[in-house]
DNA sequence: AACCAATGGTTCAAATAATGAACCAACGCA
DNA sequence: TGCGTTGGTTCATTATTTGAACCATTGGTT
């Protein structure tokens, strides 16, 4: 493995329920040696990607990475216009709404959004990997894929997470024309027992999905007047983030049609 | 020199001006050799840090870059913060608005907000780094810093950037006993000629400065009505994200009395 | 008070990864 | 057609990284 991608590597090791991690944890957690995971944080830190705080001299990120996201958002606006989307769309529909972009192989949660109307919700945890299988969020991406990217999804062994979750390929192939028939993703069970989630492709420059927003709701809510709630407001919120960082909808698209 | 600070240093090469940045130009800019540049870039690649658009296939900061933000938006939301009281502040007060941080020995710019009501107006650039004996927001920083953190600054040699600029360490050193007592750093022409600009220091929970809240205009407008405006808004901006971030301000300061 | 187990942190001989000169294919331009 | 640029690749050589062993400090336990 490069010098490089193990140190990027502890970067990734930070979660929301853990923004603070102190040396050895970091060790133990990459499974490198001490020294090893000193140096590398020594060279991030000087980089600004890391900063230690309090007595412990925990590690937490840095503030480099916020000034790199600022550069980023300057002309891909992602961050911002999703915070705004994702509380509009949790509010709207009183469920959790989330956003998750696609990162080479991987479909990564990028942030979140709760609503208060309910003492219970479905809970996210934003350095989750989704599955593209599994996932609604999953498959709102695939079912506007390149065909390639597709074909190494479903060569790979698709993980059962629960009885729900459907693992044939050729039956997901099937759904994925449903989905983009509809323009929108569901999944019943299909990741955790009980979530009943709705998702639709974001789309970029070059009309390929860049990743997907989605609502999630326990299964005993979902009313068909909550379903058709979410559906629309979820249609506005993925063409609204479309179109703010400057996304193109593929013709075939039908919901594109529809706007 | 590390590799892992090669490969971060190449992160440090993006702009807003210059968000896509190709290959050889990369090679260029950085002074390595086209086969290293291109190796560390395949790999922070495969992490997310970067990605490759268009026909060209240039690089551009990648959306692990904006995960990791909002994993510390999580935390310490410094980042939307910024955003909100930076657009409030440029627009009451129809100037430039701007914020930077504290990394190590460096102030880097993190965002700004241009107001719209003036055809002419202060230009920033957020890849900046900022001087801490020629700005304003330097010197509000320099202020409250540790009184190391001060020695070391004024021990190099203090460049002036203007014929206005104080290059005296002792000049410097009595104009911070004067911030200290106003709360507030006020420069005119110390950076760039024709620009009046006051910051005030943003604080972290250890009651130290993460950075500068500033504003900044042309001189031909700096009227005594527009300064107090400039003043009374940037004191409540300052202390708007000290407070919404967690931080404290030192027993020491001025405007923490007032508040 | 003594002991223990954990922490953050450091060293340097040995091991491993990174380097970069030279090369390739493709493209746009004169 | 030839040239100069681009993105990209190879592998003998060179430079950096590694990690076992060590240190000082701290907090908890007996």
């Amino acid at each position: 493995m490069g010098t490089v991608t193990k140190a990027l590597s502890l970067l990734g090791l930070f979660t929301q329920i853990r923004p603070e991690i102190g040396l050895s944890d970091l060790t133990r957690l990459s499974g490198m040696n001490k020294a090893t995971t000193h140096r590398l944080l020594r060279e991030l830190q000087a980089q600004g990607f890391v900063e230690q705080v309090g007595p412990e001299r925990a590690y937490r990120l840095g503030p480099e990475v916020l000034r790199l996201a600022a550069l980023r958002e300057a002309t891909v606006p992602i961050l911002s216009v999703s915070r705004e989307v994702l509380d509009r769309l949790s509010a709207a529909t009183g469920e959790t709404a989330h956003i998750s972009l696609v990162q080479g192989a991987k479909l990564n949660a990028l942030s979140h959004a709760y609503s208060p109307r309910y003492a219970t919700r479905v809970m996210m945890d934003d350095t989750e990997v989704l599955s593209f299988h599994a996932t609604g969020s999953g498959l709102a991406v695939l079912a506007w894929a390149e065909p390639d990217f597709v074909n190494a999804v479903l060569a790979e062994r698709l993980h059962a997470f629960t009885p729900d979750t459907e693992t044939s390929a050729q039956a997901i192939r099937a759904r994925l024309d449903d989905i983009r028939r509809d323009g929108m993703a569901e999944s019943i069970g299909g990741y955790e027992a009980d979530v009943h989630s709705h998702a639709a492709p974001v789309f970029g420059p070059d009309q390929r999905p860049i990743g997907a927003l989605a609502v999630a709701a326990p299964v005993s809510r979902m009313t068909e007047t909550l379903k058709q709630t979410i559906r629309a407001e979820l249609a506005a919120g993925a063409r609204d983030m479309t179109q703010r960082i400057g996304g193109l909808y593929p013709p075939s698209f039908p919901a594109a049609r529809a706007a």
